[in-house]
DNA sequence: TTGAAAGCGCTAACAG
DNA sequence: CTGTTAGCGCTTTCAA
């Protein structure tokens, strides 16, 4: 900084004054300084900038390497805060680095707001978090005061998902669940509620959120020998596609033997060669909402007048894995 | 951290000692400053920390959020930094954000290295970007002096694929590149020269890297009257995916009418229901070598005697998509 | 419109 | 083993 100041003739003020796009800089000085700074390929600190400015508007972003559904909404921040004089200060959990880890980092560089995307710590861990700074929680409701979130409608989208199925005519499904996982409680109370206001009946199997969770389930439930359900809801893609690999491989036919519905809608279920019917999220209106409200706790907004959080709508996406079920008989 | 040790009753030097696990602090100091600072939820500033040390060991990771294989890789990268001393700061490049913008926001932090996951910049201006700092190229090879670069063995990769199929019997097979994308040229030179050693007939068709992309590819591959290629080796899996998705919806069946060979080994590919052949790239490898390298030139060290990168050798996965091709004539 | 000085939270030399 | 001092690169008063 000092070297442009001294190349554009300038004291360091000015050329702080520049590069913040601060007002008190004459036109010709500014192109000067800017000029001085590409010859010597200056780009501001943006530590010290923070360091100083003792606001830090900066927005941490806690996410998971191995979530589809993460990666579209780190789109959807980036879209939502360009623009913006926030950065985003990315913080990944992967299979070596916790989620302390990562809030930790984000902690470590004063981070003025964190969206933390599926965290799976308690409520009460959160707001001892929030008293820090502030939190906005994805894909998971919260209870506690200033504690804000925005999540699918769980819960909706399950239902959507058992009428479909319903109104093929099926009477035995099953819910593939993933207990530890974010949502996973609503779904399942969702599903639950679902099969008992259409008078259908309906299990809970906890399976995961892999595939080959999804694979481990499915053939448990082939292997078990009471009625077989003819439909299956996985608690994501990735899991309902490890269920239909299993149910394929073992010589059954989806949807004619069993019909599959996913939820997220990643790339997975999109493209598949065979189309997974799935409850879609909405991640970008998720994103914005998320980064919205970030920016405001940043800047010191807290309106009592706004809900802590947000439901965003699911739609379904009826594609090839769902059908009406087989009235001939269990073939294995 | 003065508030830590007024509370320890010591100065703030040592405070930053035990943080900093330096030598010269006794044992019993070092419990009572740990345990003031966890009693004030006091976390060191990691942006003066490094602004004051002058030294920045933060590795700057570039990567895209559209690419499932840049999330193998930040694993592995995580893996790979855990235990050392080095933060490894994420910049992402997705829809609404250039890889310019994600190089200048590392830069502004001030990283130490630069780990570019898949740059396609050209050689010049990753050289530009070397004099200010250490850059370390995944996934393309590079020629300038100091630009540092370790990716899969392409061509190899593409060779093994070709071998398989034509020891399988195929005689006219057709690769989709993906012409923008890092390693394209080298799997397509790799490619021609596979199947010219062979003796078979190849052809290259420009495709790209998304489903739709290797699906489009197809179709015209299928409109076309020439003699059709009895096998596909695609740009990487969602393009193969994208291929076989057109082929089977024109009534097709694959293997029986068209192989087909992708390139990742990606989840799609291996959950896939119809299990994907394909070229699998050692991410882990790949990974440990690009944070060996950044960590090395942090400490400054330049060893003349080892090579500027390294071509990490692949693997070729056989599964359910390529088999011997249809002997009597094209039925479409 | 511009410049000089002070200081953000920390580390790195020293000295005790 | 412990404390004092100076300053990283920037922003922010305040004065010219």
């Amino acid at each position: 900084m000092t070297d442009v100041a001294r190349a554009a003739g300038v004291s360091k003020t000015l050329v702080s004054i520049v590069f913040r796009e601060a007002p008190g800089a004459s036109a010709e000085t500014r192109a000067r300084v800017l000029a001085a700074a590409a010859q010597i390929g200056y780009v501001p600190d943006e530590r010290a900038r923070m360091l100083r400015s003792r606001k830090s508007t900066d927005v941490g972003v806690m996410f998971s390497t191995q979530q589809p559904l993460h990666h579209d909404l780190l789109d959807g921040l980036y879209t939502a805060t360009s623009g913006s004089r926030h950065n985003l200060i990315l913080s990944a959990v992967s299979e070596t680095r916790t989620q302390d880890e990562a809030i930790l980092s984000l902690l470590a560089f004063r981070c003025g707001a964190i969206i933390a995307l599926a965290p799976r710590m308690t409520d009460k861990h959160l707001l001892a978090l929030t008293q820090d700074v502030p939190v906005v929680c994805v894909s998971r409701p919260a209870q506690a005061p200033r504690l804000d979130w925005v999540t699918s409608d769980d819960a909706g989208g399950i239902r959507q998902a058992v009428r479909h199925l319903v109104a093929l005519g099926h009477q035995r499904i099953t819910f593939l669940s993933s207990p530890t996982d974010c949502g996973s409680p609503e779904r399942e109370s969702g599903f639950l509620a679902a099969v008992h206001a259409a008078g259908v009946t309906g299990t809970v199997l906890a399976a995961g959120q892999t595939g080959p969770h999804g694979a481990r389930a499915a053939a448990q439930i082939l292997d078990s020998l009471e009625p077989r359900p003819t439909a299956l809801i996985a608690f994501n893609d990735r899991c309902a596609k490890g269920a239909m690999d299993m149910i394929v491989q073992r010589g059954l036919s989806v949807p004619r033997d069993m019909s599959i519905v996913g939820f997220d809608d990643s790339e997975v279920a999109q493209r598949d060669y065979v189309q997974l019917t799935t409850v879609r999220q909405d991640t970008a209106k998720i994103a914005r909402f998320a980064a919205e409200r970030a920016l405001q706790r940043i800047a010191g907004i807290y309106l009592e007048s706004q809900p802590d959080g947000l439901l965003v709508p699911t739609q379904l996406i009826v594609r090839a894995t769902t059908g009406p079920p087989e009235t001939a008989g269990v073939h294995t």
